[in-house]
DNA sequence: GTGAAAGCGCTAACAT
DNA sequence: ATGTTAGCGCTTTCAC
């Protein structure tokens, strides 16, 4: 049978308060009892059983982490560091897939679902929008990510779309580039409050400051985000005969996906065309030629997020903050792809 | 206050094991007390407490999922399917990092740490080898990834390493190849059975069927398998003015990392050097030039552990069976790197 | 077909 | 500084 307290109780000849106290580093222990307790617990190969811990103390010390899926690179590396994050205050992450699925997005949202056993919920959603905003109760310790949701009544962490995609067109600029391509755009082409939206809404500012038109044909829209997506665009582009000479990707895996469209056509890059993607993904540092990219700070974003969650499972009722929106810093990394130097 | 089933016992006009009933799809309830405990459930927004039930009946539903790290590639695809596949049986995914430290591992496999909220554990080590296998006891439901470890008294799910490796090298003979180039290999060399051992030992084997003899200096060390190690090792084979016609990388990290190598040096692929690499991960679809791979049958491998966790999970322990050592079927999937169409 | 009650292993008053 | 005890919310005999 596998041990429980009373056991080694029993084996300490102690009470079993006094194993909790000694287990939960309950200061008023004397050391030749601790000892005692703690050799007890060795000895049986002791293990506190957090069901009954949870069901007591109404925590399981495990949060959710709900997200699309993790075979997309920025979705893998985002839970990478939200774990490493979630370790630091001794908490476990139990991974769900949403798939793109709207009504598993909802179901989770709603806190049906397998992810009953946490005590909090880190959520990216992918189909949910702005309408959806409703959905968001905040009943349970939830923070929201990304970017398709804003001035829900839950906690936010997200990144600085606007300002960080007119960053990135201003750097292909910098290098001198007018014609500039975007893929990625919404299908719908309708403004709203979606990463591709916003990142769209930078690209137009950019040339608009630089009082360069926008070109509309220049403009892709592409769905989903996926690389091969990307390479299909870029293909349209090339076959539609438009000139161009820079190239700004939504995201990085799209900008993989050009850039092997551009490998296929013959066109070189920097040379012909600079191109530079959106999330500093780990590929982009090892493709030919590396890739420019706007980092977003995903490390930032997964320690804030994990943080204010935190807070938010330790916030007692009648003491509830306000919901808080923190963007994270992002930066602009300068590769080959738009004439940089090897370094990442 | 969150309701409890007391409440909707009440609400219903029942008592708690009516409820339960219901809750559980216990056969024996008359259909109009079902709705009224339905409609109660319903009423008072009423969810089991996990922690409670998982006291109760010693299962929490989740299982553990530990992997080096997410961040690479090959394990964001496998708890990708991995998680798909526990869903099937309605399980959820607690997933902890070991980030290649050792006294991590350990701690995972002898049940220490977060994981102890799980009802098994999935486990694919990094520093773990063939003399930890005693640290491998079955005290929990556990089933063994990878393979860095044989024999062990636990179910391992694995690939058929050294006859893949084989038909990988087969493949490159096939097309003309004579002078192979391997990265990868453990920079001890010491004949273990750890991947790189194994792989290696394909790699020999189809060469020495093919009549062909091993030159040393085709075989590059490498450690860890990193993109930016396979890269450095390719610059060192070429700096060191060694011909070769071919390469065998011993996953597909390395083997884009190599691609991006050959790229700078100006090697055309598969012109002057055909390429293929191990493990069929999503990316070497959509680099330049496709890079041809081994499939190691990924999402049956995934299947298949957590079906045989779950088996172990049901089993009473006086129905013990032996461990189980399944592989999956491999295939080689042949892209542009060897010469082959741009399909997948 | 439904109810009453015991108890899973732990924590936290409260008592000493 | 340590012991006693009452539940946390659920499942599960065992009655009826």
């Amino acid at each position: 049978m596998i041990p429980t307290m009373h056991d080694v109780a029993r084996v300490a000849g102690v009470s079993i308060k006094t194993v909790s106290n000694v287990i939960n580093d309950f200061p008023h222990v004397r050391p030749s009892t601790r000892m005692r307790v703690l050799s007890a617990i060795e000895q049986l190969g002791y293990r506190p059983n957090l069901s009954a811990r949870g069901l007591r103390s109404g925590r399981t010390g495990v949060i959710g982490l709900a997200v699309p899926e993790l075979r997309q690179n920025y979705f893998a590396e985002l839970a990478d560091s939200i774990i490493r994050a979630a370790e630091k205050h001794d908490l476990g992450v139990l991974v769900e897939q949403t798939s793109g699925d709207r009504d598993r997005e909802i179901a989770v949202v709603t806190g049906a679902g397998r992810l009953r056993l946490t005590d909090g919920l880190l959520f990216s959603p992918e189909r949910l929008g702005q309408d959806d905003r409703h959905l968001l109760r905040p009943t349970f310790p939830f923070v929201l990510l990304g970017e398709r949701i804003f001035g829900g009544p839950t906690d936010h962490v997200t990144m600085h779309n606007v300002s960080s995609a007119k960053a990135a067109v201003e750097h292909l600029l910098g290098i001198g580039r007018r014609r500039i391509a975007l893929i990625g755009a919404h299908p719908d082409q309708r403004e709203e409050v979606r990463p591709a939206d916003l990142r769209l809404r930078g690209y137009k500012a950019a040339l608009e400051a630089a009082a360069i038109p926008v070109d509309p044909q220049l403009i892709r829209a592409v769905a989903p985000w996926h690389r091969e997506n990307g390479a299909e665009a870029m293909r349209d582009l090339i076959a539609a005969g438009i000139p161009f000479d820079g190239l700004f990707a939504l995201n990085d895996t799209l900008a993989l996906g050009a850039l092997r469209a551009l490998g296929e056509a013959g066109w070189r890059v920097p040379d012909d065309v600079a191109v530079i993607g959106f999330d500093d993904i780990d590929e982009a540092r090892f493709s030919v030629p590396s890739l420019s990219s706007v980092d977003p700070g995903r490390d930032e974003i997964a320690e804030t997020a994990v943080e204010l969650l935190v807070e938010r499972i330790n916030e007692r009722d009648d003491e509830r903050l306000p919901p808080l929106l923190v963007k994270s810093e992002f930066r602009i990394v300068a590769r080959e792809s738009t004439g940089f130097g090897r370094s990442s």
